[in-house]
DNA sequence: AACATTATGTAATAATATAACATTTATAAG
DNA sequence: CTTATAAATGTTATATTATTACATAATGTT
C-alpha cells in the first residue's frame, strides 16, 4: 500500500489540476492556470511539481517537457514508467503491463550497473489518428 | 545496410565533437566547443543536431537534455533506444541487448496504438559509482 | 541552365528551469 | 506548550534550453 501523503497547499493546487485536465500539462500551462488561485512565480509551480514527482503523484514525461497524473494506483512511486504517446495528437498515457514492468523491473546486463529506476516512452499513433 | 549519409560542414563538426568526447554533451557546451570553428549561432547546433538525430548518428538523452554519438552500428535509426545513466557520475552508455530490443519492438497492447518508436532510459549506479 | 532541396548565417525571442534569500507553516522532541 | 527541526512558501532575478523569422548560399536533379 502506499503511504498517503498530505499535500500542501500548492502541490494541492496543482496535483488537482493536472489531474482534472486527464493528459500531460506542462509547466508554464499549470503556471497560468493557477495565477488566480495566488499563485504567481514559476518556482511555486517547479517546487510543487519535483515533490509530486517524488512522491509519484504525477510523472513528467521526459520527452515533452510535460507532467501527468499519476494513472496506476499500484505504481511503484516513478521508479517504473511507461508512456504510449501519439505523435499525431500528442495524447499520452501511461502503460500499465505488469508483464512489461516485470521484465525490465528485473532487466540486468553486464555492464556493472546497479538499475534502480527506468522510464519507457512509446511513439506511434492512436486509434484515432 | 544503413544508408551512408553525407554530412554538411557543419554537421560533421558537431558530430566529431559529440563523438570525441565519448559522453553526452548539452547544446550549448557543443556551441562553446565549435566557436573557434565558425559556427555562433544556438540555432546553427541545434539543427545540426536535429539532422544528426534524424539519421540516428547521435540521440538525445532525454532526461538530460544532452546528445550522445550513436554506439550501435546496426542501430536502426533512433527508432530503438535503450540507455543506461548513472544518476552519481552520469556516465552514460548505450544499451544494445538484442533480446531487449526484440521484446521492446514487438511490444503491443489492447490500447489500439500503433507503436512505431521507443526510448528507454535506466538510472542506477555504474560499477565505479 | 533551371529548378528544387538542403544547409547556412544572423538577430531576436520564446520556453523551460534554477539560484539565492527571506519568511512562514507544519511536525517532532523535550 | 515550547523549542527545535524540517518542509513549504513568497519573491526577484537569472540561467538554460530551444524556436521563429527572414535572408542567402550550396548542393543535387532533370
Amino acid at each position: 500500500m502506499q503511504k498517503e501523503h498530505n499535500l500542501s497547499k500548492n502541490q494541492k493546487i496543482i496535483f488537482d489540476l493536472i489531474d482534472k485536465s486527464g493528459g500531460p500539462m506542462k509547466a508554464y500551462s499549470i503556471l497560468f492556470n493557477v495565477q488566480k488561485k495566488g499563485i504567481k512565480a514559476p518556482l511555486q509551480v517547479y517546487r510543487a511539481l519535483d515533490k509530486l514527482v517524488e512522491i509519484g503523484k504525477i510523472h513528467k514525461i521526459e520527452s515533452r517537457n510535460a507532467f501527468i497524473a499519476c494513472q496506476n494506483s499500484s505504481c511503484q512511486v516513478s521508479k517504473a514508467t511507461a508512456f504510449s504517446i501519439c505523435e499525431s495528437c500528442e495524447n499520452v498515457s501511461e502503460i500499465s503491463n505488469s508483464k512489461l514492468s516485470k521484465y525490465l523491473s528485473n532487466f540486468s546486463d553486464n555492464s556493472g550497473m546497479k538499475y534502480s529506476k527506468y522510464n519507457l516512452e512509446f511513439f506511434g499513433l492512436c486509434k484515432k489518428c
